[in-house]
DNA sequence: ATTGCTATTGCAAATCGTTTGCAACTGGTG
DNA sequence: CACCAGTTGCAAACGATTTGCAATAGCAAT
């Protein structure tokens, strides 16, 4: 089992603290969903979310708006990993959540990646261009060690 | 008007060499396609293909269908541009095609990037993690010169 | 606690890109 | 030029995601 590498996980009063002010409220859907993807180390689309509510479970269309909402605030990351179904992960409180993911092309399991494509690069691929706040997206594909 | 840095496009007796001798049939429809496709030097949706397609125009269906089909040859090339809308480019006739986009963020405009992620570096995470046959998806987004 | 206003939810219907079943059609080989 | 498998158009099916709307529930002020 692979220990990610992020910073901790926010805890619930964060989500509190991010909310309030911003005439959002606070409900139990919106917990339970961020209570998933905190014992989540991997981005899940919102059936995986749905699926991993149990008890707590509520509509399909909750997770699509609590999850644009937590991710309008910062708090989740939306990943797209190839497959036309978007995935979120919980962001740390102090990264900015930019990583990347080695994804099985078989059994899909996720790795997460540090290395990031080279900041110098980037750079120059965006001054070459004329293009301003360049970002990227990058995922890796491969067989993992037990599909081989 | 950038001029892309890929060889040149395919013509069409190529198609012909390509198909034949695999029970697959040249269709006016497939050269309809192939036609757009080469005068196109950035990725194009399928619905983008149609309505380009003008007097020649053919069912949408029948566009999915053949693109898969290109695809499966080694004739066109899928890119995910991050919108949930496939879109395909031709191959090069030598080129294996691996190449990156830079993409506005705004406009949609579309730049074609040779660099590329750095291949010790896709090797030592393959090998860090026991993948084997690691490729990697890339793209870019900013702002074009124009739209900032 | 109770009230009241507004954000949020559940449900169903609507969208959107893409795929598929099927009968009609057409390359191209013999 | 006839035949047959590969293709096409059309419409229906699909899966992910979005949206309209009436019912419900935070939460701030009473």
């Amino acid at each position: 089992m692979k220990k990610h590498t992020h910073s901790d996980r926010p805890q619930l009063p964060e989500l509190t603290d991010r909310l309030r002010g911003k005439s959002r409220r606070i409900t139990g859907q919106r917990e339970a969903i961020l209570g998933v993807l905190r014992h989540h180390p991997h981005p899940m689309s919102s059936k995986e979310v749905q699926r991993s509510l149990g008890s707590e479970d509520c509509d399909l269309a909750t997770i699509y708006r609590s999850l644009h909402l937590l991710e309008n605030i910062g708090m989740v990351k939306r990943f797209d990993l190839g497959d036309g179904i978007a995935r979120y992960e919980l962001m740390g409180t102090d990264d900015d959540g930019h990583h990347h993911h080695l994804i099985c092309r078989r059994c899909a399991e996720v790795v997460e990646i540090d290395d990031c494509f080279p900041r110098e690069l980037e750079e120059e691929i965006a001054r070459r261009n004329g293009y301003s706040g360049v970002t990227h997206r990058l995922e890796f594909f491969g067989l993992c060690p037990r599909c081989r």
